[in-house]
DNA sequence: TATTGTTATACTCTATAACTATA
DNA sequence: TATAGTTATAGAGTATAACAATA
């Protein structure tokens, strides 16, 4: 609640400058894992989707609205997956409009492999930190964290 | 160099687990960020071509190696800049083959106006932060920074 | 002959509108 | 009548291949 007598806020300028260069610093970040790890032909709007799966069937109605897609659009999508063998497409039993789409065991090792491949070029870099730069960052993803929950 | 002797660098798994940590957070940000500032009808790939004529003309050919797109792309989207009035296209008076495509100020007004909408919402989040807070984030950023120019 | 840029054509992802089946 | 899903069709953005102009 208090905060120590050494620090002060930041007034508008700052909280200015400081926004921007963590922005542009998220931005970096952010593109060079997608860069580095090129997701074995995994496109992003299809490991997205498959990552919606990972706790529980979901119709393609709901996976449209969570993704901010049309209807015709996430028909596709989980066409392709269907496809692909990365998921199944199941009739509900309690209502006969409705679809299920959900995970196979093969879609959940490609999302495995997907979030390995991501993980090990930041965890290159992360290792290379001294203890004090891994303790900033700790607590800095944990600001963030909420920051981007908000 | 040397480090405190109260705290000792993460092991293999705590590695891990902070990198996984950061990178959904630098994700998350970026994604937030460029969801909430609509960037008044510029798309990604427009801006991205604008930003690069920041300091000074480049031709098609340099800006799709940049861009990492195809030529045929690049000369598609250079149109539709023109044709939006945020670029101007130019005979390269040394080389006949040559086209160099340039800012107009109209262009250089659409990317100020696109970095501070982005900016708006980061600062608004960073400026109900705590000063130890924004501290932190300032030394996390500077350590981002590095890792992402690696 | 090599390079710059454009045009021709095709593929993918997206969208809106229209259609079918179920509630 | 409303909702879930699909099919039909069109509009961006991207790519490769072929072409014209210049070096």
């Amino acid at each position: 609640m208090t905060q120590t007598a050494t620090t002060r806020a930041l007034g508008p300028k700052g909280v200015s400058a400081l926004s921007e260069e963590l922005r542009l610093a998220c931005m970096r970040i952010s593109r060079r894992v997608r860069f580095e790890s090129v997701d074995g032909d995994l496109a992003p709007h299809h490991f997205s989707v498959l990552a919606r799966l990972e706790d529980g069937a979901r119709t393609p109605r709901r996976l449209a609205d969570i993704e901010k897609v049309s209807a015709p659009s996430m028909t596709r999508t989980v066409g392709y997956l269907v496809d692909a063998g990365l998921v199944g497409r199941h009739d509900d039993p309690e209502d006969g409009r409705r679809v299920l789409v959900e995970l196979t065991g093969e879609g959940r090792a490609a999302i495995e492999q997907t979030r390995r491949r991501r993980g090990r070029w930041m965890s290159e870099r992360v290792a290379e930190l001294t203890a004090q730069e891994q303790a900033t960052l700790a607590e800095a993803a944990a600001i963030l964290g909420r920051i981007a929950a908000r």
